[in-house]
DNA sequence: GATTTTTCATTTGTCAGACATTTAATTGTC
DNA sequence: GACAATTAAATGTCTGACAAATGAAAAATC
């Protein structure tokens, strides 16, 4: 594709030899490698040159290693929590790098989780609901920072997209819900602002609990609206400063 | 300064020291990092440590480095292709990994394609649709190997998300679908599945065509069903072999 | 004979120093 | 002023060494 070896880069190639054994199969979770002397020999490198490819392999967490006899680089199994705080960083980052308005990143973020609510509606339990009115009850304390607001605000949406009980639609939705936070702390929130977003969420659960799917993607579209105005009145703000 | 912890691993501590650099935005893109030599001196470590801390964060696509005067380790511009690339390897070994069935990854697939049908049926482009109906011409050929087939498939759905003319979106949604390739990969596709697919695909289009929301998600719906019970019929064709 | 302790081999983690290669700026030459 | 040679700075790679961890085998002890 994009590799044109003019310069080889051995450690990025070693890595990408290895990569390639994990992600096809050719490898599998647990196996131990050859040890770094013996890539090293395999590959023709000096052992500082295989570490430096292990260690790109570890930074992805393809593989972990252990240290002393009989241990060695082996292959990670790669949990749901590594993968959506891997998929996290790298969301967050590229909202922060690409001069991305905060309504299409928003815009975005709703769409995703709308794709939940029929499955959620379906399948939603008494424990996530009651974990959703209890994030509630925490937002309604007036006392709480915005930033813990935020992080509330998280936890529901979390447990939101959860009910549809399919952990790989958790794993993205909660990976984008994620990614949009360090955006939505940039926002403050008034006691009225506050107070709306609430209603909203209460508007959601009990959606959820009527398994009134329509009503859910309401409460959401009215919450993407009104975020994406509450988002541009910060950025008046500051241009105006 | 030097964080003890069980094993401190210099190597990982550094490096996650940079990246918090990074991702708080103490370091901006296209900054310099300190040489190799001076990263060393400061973490009182050996550049061969350096070395392997800026390997992890290569891999992560968070810095790029470059030789010669004056070059050195740049905080990279992480851009939607890598960030792309990086979700859908993270999110393939996850699905390859984690004994997942087949039927709950192509439902988390499909919900989250779904999310993308309103937008794109207000904002699919004429370049867009005539990109789809390549794909689909492409699919109707019978000397088509059933890997070029599914990569013509990934083709046909990249282009449908990119529809919905939100790029932030077309990264999540590509993630996912690519994410699924190696599951599809598995299905052999007779001739009368390929026509149902190619059908399929012809009432997206044309749905988007007309601006016809009701019609893409049933189609979409049709697919998900049509694409379990293929996925299905494999594993029970294993299972009795 | 069973249990505890010691030794030992293997492997990763780290270091120091060296040389090769790349690259842009500088200098020298016409 | 244009072009070629030099130089300095940086990454890429290699070599050899030692430290630290760790499980297994051997030895010592009861």
């Amino acid at each position: 594709m994009k590799n044109q070896t003019a310069t080889p880069n051995l450690s990025a190639t070693i890595a990408d030899a290895i990569r390639s054994d994990i992600v096809e199969g050719r490898l599998l979770v647990g196996d131990r490698l050859p040890s770094e002397a013996e890539l090293a020999d395999q590959h023709g490198v000096s052992r500082a040159t295989v570490r430096e490819a292990l260690k790109r392999l570890a930074a992805q967490s393809l593989i972990r290693t252990e240290r002393g006899a009989f241990g060695g680089a082996f292959v990670n199994h790669l949990s749901y929590d590594e993968a959506r705080a891997q998929q996290a960083t790298t969301s967050t980052l590229l909202l922060g790098m690409n001069a991305i308005s905060f309504q299409v990143a928003c815009e975005a973020r709703y769409a995703l989780e709308r794709s939940c609510t029929a499955l959620a509606a379906e399948r939603r339990t008494a424990a996530l609901l009651g974990k959703m009115r209890e994030e509630i009850d925490r937002q309604s304390d007036p006392s709480l920072t915005d930033e813990a607001f935020c992080a509330s605000d998280v936890a529901f949406h979390r447990a939101l997209v959860d009910c549809a009980g399919n952990e790989v639609l958790s794993y993205h939705l909660a990976g984008s819900v994620e990614a949009m936070q360090p955006l939505m702390n940039m926002i403050t929130f008034t006691a009225r602002s506050r107070a709306e977003i609430v209603d909203l969420h209460r508007a959601i659960v009990a959606g959820l609990d009527r398994r009134d799917v329509a009503s859910v993607e309401r409460a959401l579209a009215t919450l993407e609206a009104y975020t994406i105005t509450l988002g541009q009145s910060v950025l008046k703000a500051r241009a105006g400063r």
